[in-house]
RNA sequence: GGCGGCGUAGCUCAGCGGUAGAGCACACGACUCAUAAUCGUGGGGUCGGUGGUUCGAACCCACCCGCCGCCA
């Protein structure tokens, strides 16, 4: 278990602009970040959390060809989509930027230059697959042809799906681009490559270290670590931020590697936010001081980017902070079958944004996601968990217990001596800041918010036992004591269930009566850095130490309820599940 | 092919060396303040397979099967 710690730089997966994120995108890296983030500050922490969409590489290019408009008119409108879908989602990063931006493409410059003049990066010769009619590099995955082996007439250039063997695009017979059917050409062609070998020991000795990662992360990476090769940081392609070499800077064929740029982009983007501020060396305090830790959210497709890759140009860089947490999430299906956007079989958060509260998926996510292995989204339990736990155990109790003290008392209600059951109670949801809270500290969200679940089970329970409503008639006092309780009881609930479900948390915190926000939102604002207009994902996010138990007190009027979240009729699950087949078909 | 993960009640998942757990579903009961919500009780599993280590194994080791990811 972790201590607390004052800074927290908290650096999240880059989206890729080719296209709207589906739900799967937002499990593994959104919500869980966000909700630690929002941890964090209620903590009193000062967090920066950073991210933006990742808009270089082929699979871009592609995308823009299909739809015959330039890669950076098809990265513009993927980046209004992603940023609209994170912000409505409530996930609140002090900066969520681009890789398009100048000033990215001036830090990831000065990045390769530092690595080159320190001797990490050299030139290889290669053969690489080109199409004759564009020019352009065929990545080996887009490369099919006769698998030289078993004679599948599909394999791909990298392996043949029939028998496993792992290909070079040269050993296709009859090689053909996935794309056009066109026949590739192979030819030499110069790149620059990272000397990840130079660092294998020092990445070995440091990620033995980490015991507090999560075992599977440290493992694999050690294993990968263990077989490392050169790694290209160049592209055939007009596409991405080129090369700051004389000779190279101008050539409009070479591009540094979309994976590259893209995890300076934690850099990038906190420099961008320091020079919003008008601090250009404000990145300093969050990447060379020792006591910031540094938490970074991913996939697992993503570990070993994160755990070896960006580690070892920071080793390289020199004066720059490695991680300290690697925090990464498995996979989520979709109704039993892997998420593919090419045969339709997906969800976009936007869409699901559309007809259902960012709450409630935000608490699917979180209780149902993938955190520690792979789970499965249905709707059918979509459905069920918000009518069973959100409605039912945690809106119902916050209801019922409004509903009662209101109409009753017009406000918290004056409570007697507290009794054994009541003190009891109190100490136990008074538990959950040091349970629930401990439990976010080691990025367990599931079975954080399973821990404050049940402390609203718990209090349900007690309102059961003691029956205010019933007790009222004979005894008033005792029943104004027990809604006191309930009352606190829910208000302390409340910021323990903050960082899962702000949206609802905040329209509570006001129901009882606080004119101030406890859940601050994400906006979306338009700057303009050096003549560099582009649109980031931004917010003023309050961090005055909230993580403790509630003092409201008594007599505190109170407004008349409103139900938190709506019960979702069953037969949306048929309609969503037909809207798929519909997609799909 | 190599590496990592996963395979536990009908379903979704916890547990990861000391007499099998939760929620849902199902059955029965209590209550009726609350969005027909809530609370209680009960039935239900040879913990993927086969060996091994151990006084004792879902939990450690080996091999096998299935699924996921990475190397690509």
């Amino acid at each position: 278990m972790s201590e607390a710690s004052p800074k927290v730089l908290i650096c999240v997966a880059w989206p890729y602009a080719s296209g709207p994120r589906h739900v799967g995108h937002v499990a593994g890296f959104g919500v869980p970040s966000d909700v630690f983030a929002r941890y964090q500050r209620l903590r009193g922490a000062e967090v920066l959390m950073v991210s933006g969409t990742d808009e270089h590489g082929t699979p871009i290019t592609y995308g823009a060809d299909r739809e015959g408009v330039s890669p950076r008119e098809f990265a513009d409108r993927n980046n209004r989509i992603i940023v609209d879908d994170l912000r409505r989602l409530g996930l609140t990063y002090d900066i969520f930027t681009r890789t398009t931006t100048r000033n990215h493409e001036r830090v990831v410059q000065e990045f390769f230059t530092t690595l080159y003049e320190r001797g990490y990066i050299f030139t290889r010769t290669q053969l690489g697959a080109f199409s004759p009619s564009t020019g352009r590099t065929l990545p080996d995955r887009y490369i099919e042809g006769t698998c030289p082996i078993c004679g599948y007439p599909e394999a791909r250039g990298d392996q043949c799906d029939n028998c496993g063997n792992q290909l070079e695009p040269t050993d296709l017979i009859n090689p053909r681009s996935r794309i056009d059917g066109e026949i590739p050409e192979f030819r030499e062609t110069e790149h620059f490559f990272f000397d990840l070998p130079a660092f294998q020991q020092r990445l070995h000795d440091w990620i033995e270290a980490q015991m507090h990662w999560r075992p599977n992360v440290r493992r694999y990476s050690l294993n990968f670590v263990a077989d490392l090769k050169p790694r290209a940081i160049t592209r055939d392609l007009d596409w991405g931020v080129p090369v700051p070499l004389p000779g190279w800077r101008d050539r409009p064929d070479k591009r540094i590697y979309v994976w590259f740029d893209a995890v300076i982009g934690y850099l990038s983007a906190t420099v961008e936010w320091a020079r919003l501020r008008g601090e250009e060396a404000g990145w300093r305090s969050w990447w060379q001081d020792p006591s910031v830790r540094g938490y970074y959210f991913m996939g697992k497709d993503n570990i070993t980017f994160h755990s070896v890759m960006w580690p070892a140009m920071l080793m390289g860089h020199g004066d720059l902070e490695l991680p300290y947490d690697i925090v990464s999430s498995e996979f989520l299906t979709m109704e039993g079958r892997q998420f593919s956007v090419s045969r339709g079989h997906t969800i976009e958060v936007r869409d699901v944004l559309s007809r259902y509260d960012a709450d409630v998926l935000r608490y699917y996510l979180t209780i149902a996601g993938p955190e520690t292995t792979d789970t499965d989204f249905t709707w059918a339990e979509f459905v069920r968990r918000n009518n069973d736990e959100l409605v039912g155990t945690w809106g119902n109790l916050v209801h019922r217990t409004l509903v009662q003290a209101q109409q009753n008392f017009g406000c918290v209600p004056e409570p007697g001596e507290l009794a054994e059951a009541d003190r009891r109670l109190l100490a136990e949801v008074e538990g959950g800041f040091a349970s629930v809270g401990g439990l976010l500290e080691q990025a367990r969200f599931k079975a954080a918010l399973t821990e404050a679940m049940r402390l609203a089970a718990l209090v349900n329970q007690y309102l059961g036992s003691e029956q205010p409503w019933h007790r009222i008639k004979q005894d008033r006092r005792r029943a104004a004591t027990t809604l006191f309780v309930a009352v606190r009881c829910v208000d302390s609930l409340k910021t323990l269930f903050t960082p899962f479900l702000p949206f609802s948390c905040q329209r509570l915190h006001e129901m009882l009566g606080y004119g101030d926000v406890i859940a601050p939102q994400p906006e979306a604002r338009e700057v303009d850095l050096g003549g560099d207009a582009h649109r980031i994902l931004a917010g003023d996010y309050d961090r005055t130490p909230r993580w403790a138990p509630s003092c409201i007190e008594p007599g505190r009027p109170l407004g008349v309820p409103r139900p938190l979240y709506r019960k979702l009729d069953p037969k949306v699950v048929d309609e969503e599940l037909d809207r798929m087949r519909v997609s799909t078909a």
